[in-house]
RNA sequence: GCGCCAGUAGCUCAGCUGGAUAGAGCAUCGGUCUUCUAAACCGGCGGUCGCAGGUUCGAGUCCUGCCUGGCGCGCCA
């Protein structure tokens, strides 16, 4: 994939910024530049003199006209305008940077450092849900973006096949559905041969409904808990029939996770499983290490006396009067959940010494990428590539665990590991909850009252039989794509038909779920997902479809290829455009530009609803031009050139934008 | 009780480190297909930016207090 995430604009605002310093007389200032509301006013301006107004304590504007004095003698600009209270407005020279849009790609630079992602991390007990889909798409996106930057990236998907989440639905098939590991095996394969035949989901689709049962069935009676515990107990210890078949359990869910997950493109390198933590006792490393450098403590007085403790702050400041202990390891001697958490982290960082074995993953594989998971000791394969030992390690994970995540990072920081502490980073986002209107469309039975039908989202708990499965919700796309597609275009073979349709269905969720900036709950409503028109990824799609299309009508009415149209591009000039015209193209164009600012921006902030948002700006600015300015329609050679050069250029950055997100652009649609 | 997040148009949301007239989508009303695909385009309607103070040339954005809603704070995972 070609990904130029060099600036086009660097240089002319690394040489504006040294030039505003220079007036200045101040070589440490920090100098702004910025993107114009309107691009009558200019390409990039700089509200500089209007901070410097007050340490020069001179009209702002004065500053201005003196600095703009002094930009306008710096090659590749073309004019300099100071406007409003103080502002410095610069113009750039439009047929320069046209050429360079239209140039062939530098390579992006690679960059020191492995960067570990963990996302999508499911329970391996049952389908996934729409919850799931958010932090697959966020983290899927995440890695797509850092790569383009030139990172190298592993992606984890880990694993918690021996919780209480798998024990209880363990005790679910046992219990209520009084199945042994060879009755598991054959639910399995009713389950696949449904799923070859296009009739349903997979065993974890099963479990989904089987698990629903369970804590109702814990209820009746309270001896029954018992069934949990030993089961957990038997997942931990991992021998005997239960650990067995929890562990088959987990090894069938998870591939129908990984089929899930790959229909909407999104793929992992390795999969840590918490057993093989526990079999390669990492926790016993790390307790070690911790107990070492002072990071927990025996506490011996208070409700916390016999267990291990690790001193914590109250609040985000880090304000030390007012500590407290997290309990690190139980008075039982059991380690908690964050402490294995802390330990897994360490091994993240190539900070444990000591490490998995790894095997491919046998029931799920890629096409053309290999997959692999950790494995017991002494059941690896020798051959396997380096895995963790990473620079910096992005745990994506829903908000309500910040406060663990706050624990694994003060683990890494008390130990005397600054750097990993600093970079260990919480990627936090909100909640899936479901629109009231939705859930009730997914259950006609459901009882609401005014209070929650007034609300604008309800919580998708399991009991209520609430929830919408991640199968389900790409079936329906994809149904609903396939109908629009077929109405469009009755002549397509049902094979390329499809493929449109699971490119659109595709494209709507990835952009739905990108959409919304992480720290909003998103209320997902059916309707609203399912929608292919306004701010979604079929908009965006149609605008670089339809802009392939006029360089095919083009190819065929010259009678050359496609390719040798768009060979000619470069020989396009913006001047042949009409002066009239020029800044509705221009503005095109600057739009354009503006990618890899947009890309670095999402990443430093984790926040790709921006980069989802920029794709739609673009979409819409590429639609109102092909309305207002036709191409193929075009009297004049070379502005007929140098238009469609524009709309290339403008479509070409889009679908950039659009694969970071992991939406594809379909032949047509 | 403490902490985190949210409160912007009828609905769902943007608004980058305080900066130029507060923007989209949906809904609604009215236009635009013999034309490069109407999954589109153009226009209208619609906002005391939760409330009250404060900081300054300038506040949706920063500070303080308050109100409403959600989440978190366990020898659960």
């Amino acid at each position: 994939m070609r990904t130029p995430m060099h600036d086009l604009f660097s240089e002319l605002k690394a040489a504006v910024a040294d030039a505003v310093r220079e007036v200045a007389a101040d070589p440490a200032l920090g100098v702004p530049i910025e993107n114009p509301p309107d691009p009558k006013l200019g390409d990039l301006a700089t509200p500089v003199a209007l901070g410097l107004a007050r340490t020069l304590r001179r009209p702002p504007r004065e500053i201005a006209a003196q600095i703009a004095a002094r930009l306008e003698a710096l090659p590749g600009i073309a004019g300099v305008e100071v406007a409003g209270p103080g502002f410095v407005n610069l113009r750039v020279d439009r047929g320069a940077a046209l050429r360079r849009l239209l140039e062939p790609d530098r390579p992006t630079a690679r960059r020191p450092g492995k960067l570990v992602v963990e996302h999508t991390n499911i329970n391996p007990n049952k389908a996934a849900h729409i919850g799931h889909l958010r932090n697959a798409v966020l983290g899927d996106t995440l890695v797509r973006c850092l790569r383009a930057l030139g990172h190298e990236v592993e992606i984890q998907n880990y694993i918690d096949d021996t919780g209480v989440q798998v024990a209880d639905v363990v005790v679910a098939l046992r219990e209520l559905a009084g199945l042994d590991e060879q009755g598991f095996a054959g639910m399995v394969e009713r389950a696949e041969q449904r799923v070859a035949e296009g009739r349903g989901g997979g065993i974890d689709h099963d479990l989904w409904d089987l698990y629903a049962r369970v804590s109702a069935w814990y209820a009746e009676d309270a001896a029954r808990e018992r069934h949990r515990a030993e089961t957990l107990a038997a997942l931990e210890h991992g021998e005997g029939d239960i650990a067995r078949l929890g562990a088959r359990v987990a090894r069938e869910v998870v591939r129908c996770h990984l089929r899930t997950m790959d229909r909407i493109g999104v793929r992992y390198d390795l999969l840590p499983k918490e057993s093989d933590i526990l079999r390669h006792r990492f926790w016993q490393a790390a307790f070690e290490r911790l107990k070492q450098t002072g990071a927990i403590r025996l506490s011996t007085e208070g409700k916390t006396a016999g267990c291990w403790v690790m001193n914590l702050p109250h609040d985000e400041e880090g304000d030390s009067e007012h500590e407290y202990e997290k309990v690190i390891v139980r008075s039982n001697g059991v380690v908690t959940y964050v402490g294995k958490d802390i330990a897994y982290q360490m091994w993240k960082f190539g900070l444990l010494d000591r490490d998995f074995d790894y095997r491919p993953f046998a029931l799920f594989r890629y096409p053309d990428a290999s997959l692999w998971e950790t494995a017991p000791p002494g059941e690896g394969v020798a051959d396997h590539p380096p895995f963790g030992g990473a620079s910096r390690v992005y745990n994506v994970i829903d908000v309500r665990q910040s406060y663990l995540q706050r624990v694994v990072q003060r683990g890494l920081e008390v130990q005397g590991f600054t750097d990993q502490a600093r970079e260990s980073i919480h990627f936090a986002y909100e909640m899936v909850a479901l629109s009231p209107r939705t859930a009730l469309e997914l259950n006609p039975e459901l009882e609401l009252d005014d209070d929650e039908r007034r609300r604008p989202f309800l919580d998708m708990s399991g009991r209520r039989g609430l929830g919408v499965k991640a199968d389900d919700l790409i079936d329906r796309l994809e149904a609903k794509a396939l109908e629009e597609v077929r109405s469009r275009d009755p002549g397509l073979s049902a094979q390329d038909a499809q493929r449109i349709a699971h490119d659109v269905a595709c494209g709507a969720l990835r952009y739905y779920m990108l959409r919304f900036t992480r720290n909003k709950i998103v209320a997902f409503d059916i309707d609203a997902a399912l929608a292919f028109e306004g701010e979604t990824g079929p908009y965006a799609q149609y605008a670089c479809v339809r802009v392939r299309r006029i360089v095919e009508k083009l190819s065929e009415r010259s009678g050359i290829s496609a390719d040798e149209v768009l060979a000619g591009l470069p020989e396009a000039e913006f001047a042949a455009i009409p002066p009239d015209q020029q800044l509705d193209h221009w503005s095109l164009v600057l739009l354009a530009t503006r990618l890899p600012e947009t890309v670095r921006a999402a990443v430093d902030h984790l926040e790709f609803a921006t980069l989802a948002r920029y794709a739609f700006e673009l979409a819409q600015a590429i639609n109102a031009f092909y309305h207002r300015f036709p191409v193929i329609r075009e009297p004049d050679e070379r502005t007929r050139t140098a238009r469609l050069a524009i709309l290339v250029v403008a479509a070409r950055t889009l679908e950039r934008a659009l694969a970071l997100m992991g939406v594809a652009v379909p032949p047509r649609m």
